[in-house]
DNA sequence: ATTAGCACTCTGATCTCGTGAGCGCTAACT
DNA sequence: AGTTAGCGCTCACGAGATCAGAGTGCTAAT
């Protein structure tokens, strides 16, 4: 059904969205026709258009204006017209030097990876921390914080530390408290950090009697410090790019924009979507499903380290964005940010 | 110099801008006459605005229109003229509230706080994160990560954590980075972080010959993981409520404070500047030197736990703000932070 | 199938004009 | 000396009115 495209159909589609893109203003027939240097008139384009405006790949503004493309359009023009995706020299350049330069620690790295994302794109770059629970555990220490609370720190291979301070109703003796620190390395380490409470669990099954208090402190402890599921923390910069776009000169657009995005729950629930294994996912205006968004496109996929999809990142522009640049963009940053955390296994 | 404004005169101006604040629009000399109830006639406000004017507490915008208070004039507001600030009680039950459940750690602790004094001022909050010199170190833990990183996490009082990857370029045996681990701890627990490195280059000149290897050892893990000076966290939340200012309509205007705002430099020099021991301090439009803020006010403190200043924490809003709802507010929440925080030494 | 030609439509810029808010000034009043 | 009524003046703002320009759709000819 798609298909039914003519080839001209394609060709001056693909010029009205590649034109669109550049020049902000609706395409009209006369602009399309000079790419063919005299060999088809405005008139023919026309009638082209008008093909595709029935189709609803194209639409106008109003009637005397020239063409846009619809949602629908830049669909057909990111699955079957945009040339291939490709990076930049200048990008590869620019991407290796600062992940030589800024290692200091994995969230620096993600901040300054959103943040590369936003300054190569021009549009906001985001990256969604990794779940705790894909991580695996390196190590785990517990201190004590003045009277009733323990400072837990999980820190996880690729760097990922994570801090939680839990109340305290009983005071712990600390010897008993380093004996438990010890015992949870012990038996944790290199374990994902997803199979720890189960782990756990099942080990307190077996355990002798007399060991049973320990273990339940050692449980309870363990339990409380462990972030909550499903709160992710994201890095989120360049939100400024998305103003400066001529088509959130609007204010009320652009208002209720930003309030959507800085309250980062439904953001975060578009990003929540599954992601088809590795590959990049687009999604173009009313193609999500958050109202105050819909002006916007999405670009995302997953970063990994070795064979493990541990996180989210991406970029969030308007919907007349540069597909196959931003394309590029995400998926060549993706893959150098894995390999950046690669390192600290 | 400033006293010269007599009684009436100030009633007017405190009028003109309490009711500016409110409405929005210039206020007018009907507008004031009406506060005195028929005793005194708009002619009269109007002779006594002039004074105002003539000595630049208040301006028009253009000729035909009311009168506006100019920075001068809500300075003096702010000094002289403004009620008491209070706090209101539904803010406090909120703030205590808040403080007893979300208490995961330090950083969502710091990032609550910049929402709280976000969302109850309706304009910005940010909380800066303490200078790591500032605080006392409580343990330090030394992890190797793959085959050339170290991770080193340091913890502090108050539940603070920063943790820091460094490279290696020669291997340590994982029994010595043990031993230097004990050793650090050992040697700094309870000591000021800013007084760290010089006490262990004075330990260093002491120490017998045999040890120096190892000596240098910890002395470089320390140098190259301890954070880099004035690269200070920021949280900062609700830039949207900003934009929903009818004063930043102005595209231009909202575009440019929102790229400065993202730079967070030019932001963070002006936060820099040395706080009034224990003041709150009120930086009205052009007293502050960014020329992209002009148009907003900053009200910033610092908070403390027990007798140490560590950090600063304000809100940013409007140049038309009701100063004494936020600089309450802002007070309020400082206490209350530093207070949440000593629960955690 | 293509195209020249023409009438038609709609936007956006510019201008004018009327209205209303608010002021300053002056002269009279207390 | 301070206050006020009265009046004329100024200016922003919104509603029309007008006009040029861009771009279309349709038709008839190629």
């Amino acid at each position: 059904m798609e298909e039914l495209l003519k080839e001209r159909q394609r060709e001056v589609l693909k010029m009205i969205v590649s034109t669109y893109v550049r020049t902000i203003n609706p395409v009209g027939s006369r602009t399309i026709a000079k790419f063919y240097q005299d060999e088809l008139s405005p008139a023919t384009i026309r009638n082209e258009m008008h093909g595709l405006e029935e189709r609803d790949y194209i639409q106008q503004p109003h009637t005397s204006a020239g063409r846009v493309p619809t949602d629908k359009g830049y669909r057909y023009y990111v699955d079957h017209l945009m040339p291939e995706p490709r990076v930049l020299p200048y990008v590869v350049a620019l991407v290796a030097r600062e992940y030589r330069e800024h290692m200091d620690n994995v969230e620096t790295l993600i901040e300054r990876t959103s943040k590369i994302l936003s300054t190569l794109s021009e549009q906001a770059g985001f990256v969604v921390f990794p779940a705790f629970e894909n991580l695996v555990l390196k190590r785990v220490e517990i201190t004590s914080l003045g009277r009733h609370h323990l400072l837990i720190v999980w820190v996880s291979d690729n760097g990922f530390v994570q801090n939680q301070v839990i109340d305290m109703k009983e005071d712990i003796p600390s010897e008993e408290l380093l004996r438990i620190n010890r015992f949870l390395n012990q038996e944790l380490q290199g374990m994902l950090l997803g199979q720890v409470k189960l782990h756990l669990a099942q080990k307190f099954d077996q355990v002798q009697d007399s060991l049973k208090t320990v273990y339940r402190t050692a449980r309870g402890i363990v339990n409380q410090s462990f972030p909550k599921e499903g709160q992710r923390r994201l890095a989120f910069e360049g939100s400024h790019y998305i103003l400066e776009q001529p088509e959130f000169q609007d204010w009320e657009k652009s208002r209720k924009l930003f309030k959507t995005l800085e309250a980062r729950d439904s953001f975060m629930d578009l990003l929540q979507v599954r992601q088809k294994d590795g590959k990049i996912q687009v999604k173009i205006g009313f193609e999500h499903h958050c109202p105050d968004i819909w002006d916007c496109s999405l670009i995302t996929t997953e970063y990994r380290v070795g064979p493990r999809a541990i996180g989210t990142l991406g970029v969030l522009g308007p919907r007349r964005m540069s597909y196959e640049r931003v394309i590029g963009l995400v998926d060549f940053i993706s893959r150098r940010f894995g390999e950046a955390l690669e390192q600290w296994i």
